[in-house]
DNA sequence: TGGATATTTATGGGATAGCATGGGTTTTTA
DNA sequence: TAAAAACCCATGCTATCCCATAAATATCCA
């Protein structure tokens, strides 16, 4: 049954996938046709500040991302570090004929990503994992949620 | 007679459907029609944090919930908390022309379902249970209800 | 009203198309 | 001109589609 979605892109689900040694990974499909509308076909990663993992964004994510940073004071410190983080360590990858990207050597050393890499979908972002690392990653994620009972806050309405 | 229903989706009831060697389970025509309106033809599923089962949504509640969570800060610990264990953990499952889902492997695993699957609906979402387990949910929620009946102080307030 | 006929569901199996993956070939660029 | 990047094709696997059957439900008409 065809699947379309209307809205913004939303990243669901986790998917292992395997990286040769062009450096090459499949783009979960799901990703894909998450981004079908996008005009640049392709998505932009760069470093985590939290994690040895990568962050992923669709192109326009990453404009919005720039208008939230407008409301810094221009020339200030935070915006300046905030800015250099995101936008000066970011790379713009572009899919290949079949869905794939190339990850440079760089960000898979950063994230000891070697042979595949788990695509985990985090609403309107998504990260890339070493998977042995994300396995941790995600058992503290979860016993965070049910130990410190985090929930979602009610919507209005 | 068919039944449309406007508004959000309502699920009702408990239903046992098999699941079989692909694992394909058809949902309840009574729940896919609670979700007729949809954009999306189907449903989203993950782990439930508080029981060896699944939690079923509509993908329009997904969607509120992603603006839920778009009012914290887009890197901070919460944030990345709460969507690596809900976003993360959960998986887009589309009908097939005969209204059937295809549970994914670890889904089943985690829920011990194997042949067959209670589909139990509380409202705006629902669960999917192996049924034995949740044979004793049930009776254990019954009294629950009645105990704390019985001892709820009368009056107050 | 009751019984016969049509629809909707649930379920199983086989056919098919899409996806992930690997290798090779051409094109770019350093 | 060598290395790397983009492009193209081949393959196996699995998810998706399509059809067949049976049971349950609804509909129709005498």
């Amino acid at each position: 049954m065809k699947v379309t979605n209307s809205g913004m892109a939303l990243f669901l689900s986790t998917y292992l996938n395997k990286v040769d040694k062009k450096g090459r990974v499949s783009v979960p499909a799901q990703f894909r046709s998450a981004l079908a509308s996008e005009n640049f076909q392709g998505v932009v990663v760069f470093r985590s500040n939290h994690h040895a993992a990568l962050e992923g964004f669709s192109w326009s994510f990453m404009e919005e991302i720039g208008q939230r940073l407008d409301h810094f004071d221009l020339f200030s410190d935070l915006q300046d570090d905030l800015a250099t983080a995101v936008f000066g360590d970011s790379v713009q990858l572009p899919f290949d004929g079949d869905g794939r990207i190339v990850l440079p050597k760089e960000l898979m050393d950063f994230a000891q990503i070697e042979g595949s890499a788990n695509f985990v979908g985090l609403g309107k972002k998504f990260q890339i994992w070493n998977p042995k690392t994300f396995k941790k990653r995600r058992e503290d994620a979860r016993t965070q949620v049910k130990v410190q009972g985090l929930t979602i806050p009610k919507g209005g309405a």
